[in-house]
DNA sequence: TCCTCTATACTGCATCTTGCAGGAAGTATA
DNA sequence: TATACTTCCTGCAAGATGCAGTATAGAGGA
């Protein structure tokens, strides 16, 4: 029986849209640039076109080219007409996991030092990617896109990327900032400070912008 | 053989800190406030307090107030040991995952109504946690924190939120704006436009502030 | 020439997680 | 008394992840 195609089914076919890949090109081309929207494992990566070709929506073929041999996945007629469908399904809603915000929440479980790594974590793994996409973009201007009619599409994505990054960063330094103030994680309760940031955010202000 | 607890275990289990709670309780607690950093199916959510009883970091007694039976759950000394030292192991790193975006990403294989649906329903699966968050806010103001001397940290957690919706909500009118200088939404390529953006990005400056 | 090391190119399996379907016990409505 | 709706879960199939393992190719050194 035929597998259902998921989400992520779809991502890997549009890219296969673009041109034929390896496996191992796949994978390496889907953690580089669908991690953004929508990361997924390199195992199920691997997986996902094999079930695009029990779909009827790509083919393969081995390829001997002098080395070992690789799989080629290239997308079909049908993989065309299933790919411009899903294009008009209703999306799925975000999603956003972020276990140092958990932290945080409960971080009167912890100590002071337990808060402040956590921030200096989730830091450290938005720089990553943020790093990752300045480069990308600067490599675009030196050396031109790989698929330069599709210019428009990636740098509206990575307007998105940068904004989000940036937006993260602003806070953790806003979090330090008030933490500071804190005599310890626990029982602080309300303050003046509280209070005044509660009328804020129910009033749909963010304390970052004043 | 005893289960190993999962972030999601720690999750549930620094609900069960705060108060004992019945399953039921805890998987509506758990959607309406963990899901802002840690969102979890309610299947999940009943099965955790399970395995935390298995684990010996929660024990289980049936409470039959005159109304049905119903299991609450409590959580025991070893547990909040554990709690503690989750508190100092590494956070995972975030993870995002918007389908919109990957619509975008692709959306040269569908219509520039496609493209605006998609941001559509961006807005509007955004607009929901958005506007909850701050009527959460609203009624600790009016109502009363629900853990008052924990005011500080969900006070602090909720500028997060505000803080990802607004940039988000933002971003999708900027997205607009650009794509309503677009012809269609495929075979744009590289104009004086995506150029200036590129250039921007590169520089690691946001095409929003100015 | 042989050896080790790293990069390429995957697969199998146990475990975690989700969605959906169902079911049974109370509670309100007609 | 019938029925419909909400509460309060459970079972199961299928999706997704991490990790270990396999196997070839080329590069650099002894």
């Amino acid at each position: 029986m035929a597998p259902k195609p998921t989400t992520s089914s779809y991502a890997v076919l549009a890219l296969l849209n673009l041109k034929p890949w390896t496996g191992y090109e796949l994978t390496n081309q889907a953690q580089r640039s669908l991690r953004y929207a929508w990361p997924k494992s390199e195992r199920l990566l691997y997986s996902e076109p094999k079930k695009l070709v029990e779909l009827g929506y790509a083919t393969t073929y081995v390829e001997e080219s002098g080395k070992r041999s690789r799989n080629v996945y290239e997308i079909t007629e049908e993989g065309r007409l299933a790919l411009t469908q899903w294009t008009r399904t209703r999306t799925e809603p975000p999603r956003l996991e972020i276990e140092a915000l958990l932290r945080l929440l409960f971080a009167d479980n912890g100590t002071m030092e337990d808060l402040h790594r956590a921030l200096e974590e989730l830091e450290a793994d938005v720089g990553e990617p943020h790093q990752a996409i300045v480069e990308l973009m600067a490599s675009y201007l030196d050396a031109g896109h790989p698929f330069p009619e599709r210019t428009h599409l990636s740098v509206l994505f990575a307007t998105f990327q940068i904004e989000m990054f940036k937006s993260i960063e602003r806070w953790i330094n806003f979090a330090r900032d008030e933490i500071d103030q804190w005599p310890s994680t626990s029982h602080l309760g309300i303050t003046e400070r509280t209070g005044e940031l509660t009328r804020l955010l129910a009033n749909d202000r963010s304390p970052l912008d004043t």
